[in-house]
DNA sequence: AGCACGCCGACT
DNA sequence: GTCGGCGTGCTC
């Protein structure tokens, strides 16, 4: 007797478990329920009979129902035995199988591991692996019958019509002009595509039926690629290994050092810790190409906001039509039409957002971690896995390499490399073009606010955007505050005011005189009066974008040699929230003469533009003070990200850094592009603490929307933790007590935590695996782990 | 006795 | 997440 195991996808902690199966011995056992309403098979499948394969889609009996779930395994009964308490006799049979496989052996391995190591449920880890809204779901009938509802995301077909047998036959006829303009724009292009025609000559679908039945055309479904621009698959001509720049001495290296790595297929990890304009990419790129000559593939993964058409593009240009691309704002019928690209095998690249991972590649041989040290690989829903984790544990499954690349890796990997021989570092101190990098300038705001100077600008920062724009080049100004004002102060008796549903102060719009929660997107007119005392004085707090753009446009205005037709290209959230409206404010830009680019954090990283001499950054003070043990490490790599997009081709650049505290550490060492600065301070700092990369480290969230509640079950969660931790934890375990987290409420959810912590490379889910598994679910409060939490607010 | 409602445990 | 079993308590 073979078995299954299967899990549900049932997202319910009861259920998170594989449920065992019997495979059934023959076709003759399946069917009874009905697939698909009107259709017969499984999408996809060509009404072919299906096996009980890994990553499968089945349906299977759940007491009195029938539920969807997904196949884990295949075995005999002798080889691993029925589960604990369940007697092999009273297994019940599968019901059918409802679609191809979604993923394999190693898939499976992978959500269960995923499972265990970030302590999330089994069924959200399984559906990693599956492309979003392309599985079957089950339903009932209004008369208690049990039936399979077909996907809302499926293959896309176009209509097309090519001659019939009858073609040559045809006679046109008065009053048939629509048969006639069928019939001649096949004789000119031989078919023609069914929306194209109708677009040219109107409705054209009843001449096409009677043209059908006269055997006159033949109407043909044919598969449709899903895509928007560059993210398609068949887009852009194949031009593999066009043009690719000579290497310096120090990629050189770098690129042997990964080519070594992926050829040992140990699971090794290269970090290449490369300045920015080093040529990082470049380095993947020959890297991938060694890769794909030797047969296997390779996974790209980038941060969503650098995912843009010219990162895209580059790995086109090189690998041409062999890259599928993954990322999240693409619908989810350009989802699956990817998935079903790579699925077929013919991709050979993916590019991606972290999701990318669980694409069903095959024969991986490198996966690219760009940007490592960006904390959107961490994801911050279940299953919170970390991709650069993820996927170093794949590629020591597969036998793969990984390159993690950063002009400013994160503390944990620069540990690793000191620490675990599997990591390797590659170093590109150097501009590829040989260009220095920039001068940085702190400037000491505080100072300037001694001299009598009330203004954001300081006089250094002003000078400089003067002589760059006069002269016709570009400047990069951000400030990690969108909006006008950080908050509205009373000031006759201090009220602040603040979001009703999060524990933050409003931010202040001008445009619309709005107040904007920046957690929960709540906006509200603007007080004319203080709501609390009937004060006309509402103080405006904090500078935000939109601040520093009105005020910069005055200032610019006033400019010798620059005037009112420099444009203030404003690029944050507000701005960006229109699908591809990032890419044409980019554009807008590039195309301008003298320009300023004014953005939050988002224009910090990948931009790449030649005459861009003058880097400024507002307030480097803003992510300095969030309370998070990560604050620091934050500042310095932002800092130093954004620094580099000055003076990256011919001329040289200028950075100027603006804050009151000018001996900030942080932004010091970053100043000085002298990482071993930040790390001397930093680094005792964790130690002491015992933060990361010191320590294991786990969130323990509980959370819900009454208050005492979320309290109360905080406060047993933290006993049970401690118990759990006493259990099977070990010396150097700790348990702080529960508190609220920093971002006490948000969307009317009330927040705590409890943070637990282990001696560094100890496995927090021993204790807290446990501990979930033995949790009795509470009907309004909910709790999940956060293991190696990116922040802890 | 007959039935509505709610809670609780099982579900492979 | 849902279903069914069983207890409670109310009504015919």
């Amino acid at each position: 007797m073979r078995l299954a195991s299967v899990v549900l996808d049932i997202p319910t902690q009861a259920l998170d478990a594989p449920y065992t199966y019997v495979v059934p011995e023959s076709d003759a056992a399946y069917a009874p329920v009905t697939l698909f309403d009107e259709v017969d098979a499984a999408p996809g499948t060509d009404g072919e009979e299906l096996a009980v394969e890994v990553g499968c889609a089945v349906v299977v009996p759940l007491g009195s129902r029938k539920v969807v779930g997904f196949v884990l395994d295949v075995r005999d009964l002798d080889e691993g035995d029925a589960p604990d308490g369940v007697d092999p006799a009273r297994l019940r049979p599968i019901d059918a199988v409802a679609s191809k496989p979604y993923f394999n052996e190693e898939g499976a391995a992978c959500a269960r591991w995923i499972a265990d190591r970030y302590i999330a449920p089994l069924s959200a880890c399984v559906r990693l692996f599956t492309p979003p809204g392309a599985v079957p779901k089950m339903t009932r009938s209004p008369y208690g019958a049990w039936q399979l509802v077909a996907p809302e995301t499926q293959e896309a077909d176009d209509r097309w019509i090519v001659p019939g047998p009858a073609f040559d036959d045809f006679q046109p006829r008065k009053n048939a002009a629509k048969q006639d303009a069928v019939v001649s724009a096949l004789k000119s292009g031989g078919e023609a595509k069914v929306v194209e025609l109708t677009a040219q000559v109107g409705a054209v679908s009843g001449a096409i039926a009677a043209l059908e039945k006269k055997g006159v055309v033949t109407v043909e479904h044919r598969r449709r690629m899903r895509s928007v621009g560059d993210a398609g698959a068949s887009a852009a001509p194949v031009r593999p290994s066009a043009s690719a720049p000579k290497l310096t001495d120090d990629q050189a290296r770098a690129v042997e050092l990964v080519v070594q790595a992926s050829r040992r297929g140990k699971g090794e990890a290269v970090l290449v810790d490369g300045v920015t304009g080093s040529g990082k990419t470049e380095v993947y790129l020959r890297a991938i190409e060694d890769v794909l000559a030797h047969g296997r593939t390779a996974c790209v993964l980038v941060p969503e906001i650098s995912l843009t058409p010219q990162t895209v593009g580059r790995f086109r240009r090189r690998f041409g039509d062999k890259v599928a691309v993954i990322h999240s704002r693409m619908s989810p019928g350009e989802r699956y039409d990817q998935w079903d690209f790579i699925k077929s095998g013919l991709a050979r690249v993916v590019v991606g957002a972290r999701s990318a991972l669980f694409t069903p590649l095959e024969n991986v041989g490198l996966y690219v971690i760009d940007e490592e040290h960006e904390g959107s690989y961490k994801q911050d829903s279940a299953p919170r896995y970390h991709a650069r984790d993820v996927a170093l544990w794949m590629a020591a499954r597969n036998g793969a390499a990984v390159v993690l690349g950063s002009a400013t890796p994160s503390i944990e990997t620069l540990h690793a490399c000191a620490k675990d021989p599997r990591f390797h570092r590659a170093l590109l101190p150097r501009r590829a073009n040989g260009r220095p990098m920039p001068v940085v300038q702190v400037v000491d705001m505080a100072k300037e606010f001694g001299s009598g100077s009330r203004s954001m600008f300081s006089l250094a920062l002003k000078r400089a955007l003067e002589e760059e724009l006069s002269a016709g080049r570009k400047a990069v100004l951000m400030l990690n505050q969108r909006g006008f004002a950080k908050f509205l102060l009373c000031r006759e008796c201090g009220f602040v005011p603040e979001c009703p549903s999060c524990s933050t102060s409003l931010t202040y719009h001008e445009r619309g005189a709005e107040l904007a929660c920046h957690h929960c997107g709540r906006r509200e007119p603007a007080p004319g009066r203080c709501p609390e005392c009937g004060s006309p004085y509402l103080k405006k707090f904090g500078a935000g974008t939109q601040r520093v753009e009105s005020e910069l446009r005055g200032l610019l205005n006033e400019m010798e040699g620059v005037g009112t037709d420099v444009p203030i290209i404003r690029m944050d959230a507000d701005t960006t929230s229109r699908k591809g409206a990032h890419q044409q404010l980019l554009e807008t830009f590039a195309a301008a003469d003298a320009a300023v680019l004014l953005g939050t954090q988002m224009i910090a990283k990948g931009l790449d533009f030649d005459d861009v001499t003058l880097v400024g950054v507002i307030n480097a003070d803003t992510t300095l003070h969030i309370p998070d043990y990560r604050a620091s490490e934050r500042t310095f790599s932002l800092v130093e990200q954004v620094a580099g997009r000055a003076g990256r081709a011919e001329l040289p650049g200028c950075v100027l850094v603006q804050t009151y505290e000018g001996d900030s550490v942080p932004i010091r060492a970053a100043a000085a592009y002298d990482r071993a600065a930040f790390l001397k301070d930093e680094l005792p700092k964790r130690r002491l603490l015992r933060y990361p990369p010191y320590a294991a480290m786990a969130n323990v969230l509980v959370w819900g929307k009454n208050e005492s509640e979320v309290a109360a079950e905080a406060e047993a969660v933290h006993k049970a933790v401690q118990t759990s931790v006493r259990d099977f934890g070990g010396d150097g375990w700790s348990v702080l007590p529960a508190v609220p987290c920093v971002l006490a409420k948000l969307r009317n959810t009330y927040r705590w935590h409890v943070v637990v912590r282990a001696p560094a490379g100890e496995d927090l889910s021993r204790a807290l695996l446990p501990f979930m598994r033995r949790r009795r679910a509470h009907p309004s409060v909910s709790v999940a782990v956060d293991v190696d939490p990116f922040d802890v607010l």
